[in-house]
DNA sequence: GGCCAACCGGAGCGTGGCCTTCACCTTAAT
DNA sequence: ATTAAGGTGAAGGCCACGCTCCGGTTGGCC
């Protein structure tokens, strides 16, 4: 492969990813090819079609989030700041959009399986830190992932808004 | 007017308000007839167009939480109590949506003058409970405003929520 | 009951945006 | 210099949505 159509792959998947986690699911290829300074044409000699750009930058997304996250997992920190570090990593990702948006159906298996994965990690997670007695236990763990979800996922999310440090605090277990 | 005619124009209303709350700003005309069991025709000899029927929706439903609002602000309970009330009455009502989803030149100007005045009073409100010593004070009163906004004017959101429940744990000031 | 105007229905038109293609040009690599 | 891989973006095709319109229906009134 060309040194330059290299470049462009990899300027493509970030431009993607970072306009899905601005802009939301409906970002257009043209938007894309734009922001990325090229024309659409090059976006199809890189994926058939967009679909395959999208689910080639949700498995590459999961699957560097899931190293990271597994790699956090084994420390020997509290299980409340492993949850709290996991958390920063996924704030702003297109996640959610990605996994349950468009209908659950036409999504690619791996990153379907891939999604699974990450979500039995935090469910885990969740679940250790309750047992620790630093998260609230008022909560199924499965609650917890999914409020995660909808608040850590959107479009324009932070991981200093304080959208997720008020749901940080209000997760803790109360004194 | 007629009778059925009256019935059908509320039941338009409330159908777009509900469909609106449940699945987002871009619903189409035609579900929202198939919903309300009309035809499109029938929504088009009610409102002249799409954007009418969403203002009117929106003047209404804000008309009504700032009357709400308005009388809980004047009772003698405490700030944290009454802001909780609002919150309560506001979820799930697609405000966010109407106010900010579409640029923000397009919108009738007295959904905007409404919006304004709820923000306002949220606002106002917030800083109280500030002042009171019950809602936390490291976030500007806009803030607040601001995340409350996307978190409980979300489409699906409701008054028991975990999210929202989790939320408001986490604006209570810490002992 | 009978009349009429108001009302309802939903197939269909026009439009705009989006994905995708393709014929031609550019450029990296040898 | 050569050549094949890579890049371009205007044009095509498609689909969903807003909106219209006319034939059928229904409520109000004498």
């Amino acid at each position: 492969m060309r040194a330059d159509a290299q470049r462009n792959r990899e300027l493509i998947a970030t431009t993607a990813l970072d306009l899905l986690a601005r802009r939301g699911p409906a970002v257009s290829m043209e938007e894309i090819a734009r922001a990325a300074g090229l024309g659409v044409g090059t976006l199809y000699r890189h994926f058939p079609d967009r679909q395959s750009l999208l689910d080639s930058v949700a498995a590459t997304t999961l699957r560097t989030l899931l190293a990271a996250s597994r790699a956090e997992q084994s420390s020997s920190s509290p299980r409340w700041q492993v949850l709290v570090r996991i958390v920063a990593r996924c704030t702003g990702l297109p996640l959610a959009l990605i996994s349950s948006l468009p209908d659950a159906t036409r999504v690619d298996p791996t990153v379907a399986e891939l999604v699974e994965e990450v979500n039995a990690l935090l469910k885990g997670l969740v679940e250790d830190a309750q047992r620790e007695g630093s998260l609230r236990a008022d909560l199924t763990g499965a609650q917890v992932v999914g409020l995660l979800n909808v608040a850590v996922c959107r479009p324009g999310a932070r991981a200093d808004d304080p959208l997720t440090t008020v749901l940080l605090d209000g997760l803790r277990a109360r004194p």
